[in-house]
DNA sequence: TAGTCAAAAGTCAAAGATGGTCAGAGGGTG
DNA sequence: CACCCTCTGACCATCTTTGACTTTTGACTA
């Protein structure tokens, strides 16, 4: 793998997935040192890999006794998972591309979105295809993502 | 060879071909280094050699761990299908609601888009979803959709 | 009970590691 | 000569890694 914090990501997803449980707990300073890498970087890793809109709640504890759970987020109900989703786009301002790849994802995991469709949203979404309104971007990315959920939400 | 640049072409699709896989990864530095040149020059022979048209899709990622992938696609046995609509868009400096519905159900009617996937990209590219930006509209609506028949252009 | 201390985890900004862009210089060919 | 590729380098954008400094928490002590 080409760098460490994907190296992290991957275990943490793997050790998430072979427990069977709906969340795990991890102590920062041992996976710094399995890894052989700064505490910091773990939270790096938790940062920009474990999101809420990537479906992840991250909730943890310092002192002593200090952890770090992770708990994957399933939602079942489709309305749950489009008011969440809004709710995240109402937490940000700017819609950059990275969060309308993971907010699409998303809708592909909660079985509301097929593959293409994603890669096609993603397309029309993405900064080359809007151009150089850097500014009106995040605005038009909002409306056609809220449009799109608004559609989703029927049926 | 006459110069550097077709050299670095013929070496990159002769990897790609001796790998199995249908994409490879390269790094920039790597590349430059090999053929003693400047890492912009990679980029050259990627802009001019690698493009869709002529089969290719190019990803890459920067900062630590980033690279380029270079991913051999089929294209789409329907080019004058697409041709004849970017064509069309050419010819109307606005695109209404009205025009961009004929064009995705032309793509509907070609197969190149289902049912659904009219339904959603319309809804996107509305005048509702789009909003107040009226003088845009007919802007944002033509990079979109040029953006959406260049990924129709491969499979 | 309040205060102190050590053991976590969190924050943030700087440094490092890549790749991207663009405009202008360089060169070959009709 | 004109034109079209190529090549180059300065400057930019993005993602990752690191470390100094901060905050929180529980246990222990006065």
């Amino acid at each position: 793998m080409r760098n460490i914090s994907d190296v992290i990501e991957q275990y943490l997803k793997q050790v998430l997935k072979e427990s069977q449980a709906e969340a795990i707990e991890i102590k920062r300073q041992d996976i710094a040192k399995r890894f052989e890498c700064v505490p910091s970087q773990i939270n790096y890793v938790i940062n920009t890999r474990f999101t809420v809109e990537k479906g992840y709640l991250v909730e943890s504890k310092r002192g002593g006794g200090g952890y770090i759970r992770i708990r994957r987020v399933i939602l079942h109900e489709k309305q749950d998972v489009l008011a969440s989703l809004m709710d995240i786009l109402q937490d940000h301002p700017r819609l950059s591309e990275q969060l309308v790849e993971n907010i699409l994802i998303r809708l592909f995991e909660e079985g509301m979105l097929s593959e293409r469709e994603v890669r096609l949203l993603y397309h029309l979404l993405s900064d080359e295809a809007l151009g150089l309104h850097a500014d009106d971007r995040h605005l038009i990315r909002r409306q056609q993502l809220l449009a799109l959920m608004k559609l989703l939400s029927y049926h």
